[in-house]
DNA sequence: GCCTGATTTCTACCA
DNA sequence: ACTGGTAGAAATCAGGCG
């Protein structure tokens, strides 16, 4: 019999030397199914030295047979490796679980040059050869069994055929079920091994909420409630923020302490810890949101309060919020018990609120690149491309060249302009439309098409990079130009698809999860080029790609001035210029016709201000908003009380144009913060832990304010943010900075704030107009003063 | 030992 | 574990001075 079916999850298991592909999918008739395929065998492949007859290879392999029961077979191949012609032999094994260890050892015998391949997953590699795409619909050829290894699905099969992706773009009806779990101890971080979780809030996508709470510190019920609840559920999304880090593996330490067993798996197992430091719950996706946070530069701090207030799911006004050093205090007072339990109870409505915000994207990213759903928000953006690009190669048989170690050495990438400082009126930016990636394509800029110093020109001829001189065959179009072409067309006909749609509409917002997808992968494709770590890392195609980018950009300068075109700043691809219509047509004319490159105007600005720096402005846009880039406004490290006087400051200039009053502002906003009109969170300065404790070279503040974290019980790790005020007192600065939990309002020195964050950030823009930072400090008393000096 | 300017370290940003 | 280019703060180093 035939189905069809959408694929949700797929793991393998090998079963007497025989592997098993789990395909765990929905069906067309909403049934949650499981297709087994016994059908496809792993293999690696042995390159063949150049030149050499790989007759006597195989013949050499074939008597080695015996000592290899699990080969199956040798194969001659004619494959791709950078675009040149190489011969392979396919080793094809009977269990996954022996490839990696007799590619080694065979990749010995003579005449080969290398193995390659072992490295690939045999679930991937099911994925890869089969075409088969997660987050898309397929049809197979299946026989029914019955389902007596208790399995939680409504039909359970045995593959005839190899799945077959259909062209069918809904997304069936996901059953999401969102968690949160609070742990309890007196002291310090909860352990598992002795700290109870006392509250497991739960909320599903069809509005089901439910708290297991627990009685004292006995925790059992509440784990044995959740699953209980999670195999009821039935959920094929279990949507979770920062579980893979914190709420999984607490789960699993503490039931296995108690002796439960946490089987929430459709294959009533537990979740495992898979690659990429994810869990895996086998037969769900387990999607953990805080691994797409990344996507939304927007938000600064990564907590979930700031997430479900950036999607407007729950504004962090009326979000509940405690810090984990207060849950004890707020568990053991039976008066503000309940405030936790709402507490808890939101974080699970902003994590389900949050889920149906991103899942969309997650679902597309998933299916773009090929990695199942509950992975791919956890890899890095290098191996998203990566994926994606080993799909590709497939196709057009071209070998997987290995990871490996190499020296880092830099280049030379795009140029920025020293801005003209002041105000401009009336300025447009033109931006070079997807410049790195339309450059790959008009140059075949690809790692199989580099023709390295040593080779002769093929007769095809060759695009020489201005400036580095790197050498790119015309002809065949290269693995990259084919990817980027591919790419860029299924974005245009999801876009074109997009215009016939409701805005509304599910498929609308579908689509345009997918062509955002499609963005990403497009613009980190230059960045994996030149990223050490990289299969098909090639120096010379990203510094090609950054020198033709350099040519472009001040070309058109260039041109711009000639046309009489004020240009006020740039930066890589794109530049700043009064905004006159015909000069501009005209100029995109001609860069059109001489690069094949596409400008337009971005935005328009009524004003926008530019200090000596670059990367740095502020634009006022015709309706009234502010654009702001880079400056201290948009960034995560500096305090909100400085932020906003910064905000403030660029407001009243851009707008009103009057910088007396704008100091002014500042005036009155350093002497309400000297009277403590300025909430206590306004003056925590948040940093990121980006290495271990023990890896810095200097005693900075973020770090000392760590380690005091940590002496008080914290359990910290990279990636961390490390929230802190500085205290009055004597000595060095990183001696005062304090975890903003571990101090109070009164401990702060206001002084530092004025002097070393509102000051700063607010002279920098009103220095423009000459108001230097003393005539901005309202005076001080004698004593104030005499503390200022000594710092 | 103190002061000062230069250099290094660190983070977060822009494209 | 995408790139290079950049600003800015704070720590730290190096050299001059007495």
């Amino acid at each position: 019999m035939k189905t069809v079916f959408w694929l949700l999850d797929v793991n393998y298991e090998v079963k007497d030397h025989k592997p098993e592909v789990w395909i765990w999918g929905i069906d067309d008739d909403d049934k949650r199914i499981l297709i087994i395929d016994r059908n496809f065998l792993p293999y690696f492949y042995l390159v063949v030295k150049q030149k050499e007859n790989p007759q006597p290879i195989i013949e050499t392999l074939e008597s080695l047979k015996a000592d290899y029961p699990l080969i199956k077979k040798f194969e001659l191949v004619n494959r791709r490796f950078f675009g040149k012609s190489v011969t392979a032999i396919k080793v094809v094994c009977q269990d996954p679980t022996v490839i990696s260890k007799h590619a080694r050892s065979l990749e010995k015998i003579n005449g080969i040059k290398n193995r390659l391949e072992d490295d690939i997953r045999y679930s991937m590699r099911y994925l890869i050869d089969n075409n088969v795409i997660p987050c898309s619909w397929h049809e197979i050829e299946v026989e029914e069994i019955e389902n007596n290894f208790g399995v939680q699905v409504d039909k359970l099969y045995v593959a005839s055929t190899f799945p077959r992706t259909i062209e069918k773009n809904e997304i069936p009806e996901l059953r999401i079920l969102a968690f949160s779990t609070i742990s309890y101890s007196r002291q310090g971080a909860p352990r598992p091994e002795k700290n109870p979780v006392i509250i497991i809030s739960v909320c599903t996508n069809v509005g089901d909420e439910k708290q297991f709470v627990a009685k004292g510190s006995d925790d059992k019920a509440v784990i044995e409630s959740f699953v209980k609840y999670v195999r009821n559920f039935d959920p094929d999304i279990l949507a979770g923020y920062d579980t893979n880090r914190q709420d999984w593996p607490y789960l699993l330490s503490r039931s296995k302490k108690l002796g439960i067993k946490l089987s929430v798996t459709r294959a009533n197992t537990e979740p495992h810890r898979s690659v990429y430091g994810h869990v895996s719950v086998t037969g769900r996706a387990n999607i953990d949101f805080f691994g797409f946070a990344d996507e939304l530069p927007e938000v600064k701090i990564k907590t979930l309060e700031n997430v479900a207030d950036f999607f407007g799911v729950m504004k962090i006004e009326k979000h509940t919020l405690i810090e984990d050093i207060d849950f004890s205090s707020y568990w053991e007072n039976p008066e503000k018990r309940s405030i936790l339990l709402k507490f808890s109870r939101e974080n699970t409505q902003s994590i389900i609120g949050i889920a149906k915000a991103m899942l969309d994207f997650a679902v597309q990213l998933s299916s773009l690149v090929s990695l199942p759903l509950d992975h791919v928000g956890t890899v890095a953006v290098g191996f998203r491309v990566e994926w994606y690009l080993i799909k590709e190669a497939y196709r057009i048989g071209e070998l997987i060249p290995k990871r490996r170690e190499r020296p880092y050495i830099s280049y030379v990438g795009g140029v920025v302009l020293k801005p003209k400082p002041g105000v401009h009126e009336n300025v447009t930016i033109l931006d070079f439309k997807a410049m790195y990636p339309n450059i790959m394509i008009t140059e075949n800029l690809s790692p199989d098409t580099y023709v390295s110093s040593s080779e002769p020109e093929p007769a095809c001829g060759v695009n020489i990079a201005p400036e580095v001189k790197h050498r790119f065959r015309k002809e065949p179009a290269g693995f990259y130009k084919v990817m980027l072409s591919n790419v860029i067309g299924v974005r245009d006909r999801m876009r074109l698809e997009m215009k016939k749609l409701d805005p509304k509409s599910a498929e609308y917002l579908a689509l345009d999860a997918g062509q955002t997808a499609v963005k990403v992968i497009t613009n980190a494709l230059y960045g994996y080029t030149g990223w050490i770590g990289a299969r098909w890392y090639m120096k010379p195609v990203a510094e090609a790609a950054a020198a033709w980018g350099r040519h472009s950009i001040l070309n058109t300068i260039e041109l711009a001035k000639k046309i009489g075109l004020e240009v006020i700043y740039g930066d890589t691809d794109s530049i700043f210029v009064k905004y006159e219509p015909t000069k501009i047509k005209r100029l995109s004319e001609i860069i059109t016709e001489k690069f094949g490159l596409e400008i337009k105007p971005d935005q328009i600005y009524i004003r926008v201000l530019f200090t000596e720096a670059k990367k740095r402005y502020c634009g006022l846009l015709p309706d009234g908003r502010l654009d702001t880039v880079g400056l201290e406004v948009v960034r995560g490290d500096w305090a909100a009380v400085a932020k906003n006087a910064q905000e403030k400051v660029l407001e009243i200039i851009l707008k009103e144009q009057t910088p007396l009053k704008a100091a002014e502002f500042v005036r009155q906003s350093i002497s309400d913060l000297r009277k403590k009109r300025v909430p206590y969170k306004d003056l925590i300065i948040w940093k990121t832990l980006t290495k271990p404790i023990k890896a810095y070279k200097v005693r900075a503040p973020h770090i000392e304010a760590a380690k005091r974290l940590m002496e008080a019980g914290w359990d910290l790790s990279v990636g961390d943010k490390i929230g802190y005020v500085i205290v009055a007192g004597s000595g060095r600065l990183h001696e005062r900075a304090k975890p903003y939990v571990l101090a109070a309002y009164d401990d702060v020195d206001i002084e530092y704030y004025i002097a070393k964050q509102l000051v700063p950030v607010a002279s920098r823009i009103l220095a423009l107009f000459s108001i230097g930072g003393d005539t901005l400090i309202p005076s001080r008393t004698p004593q104030t003063l005499l503390e200022f000096a000594e710092n």
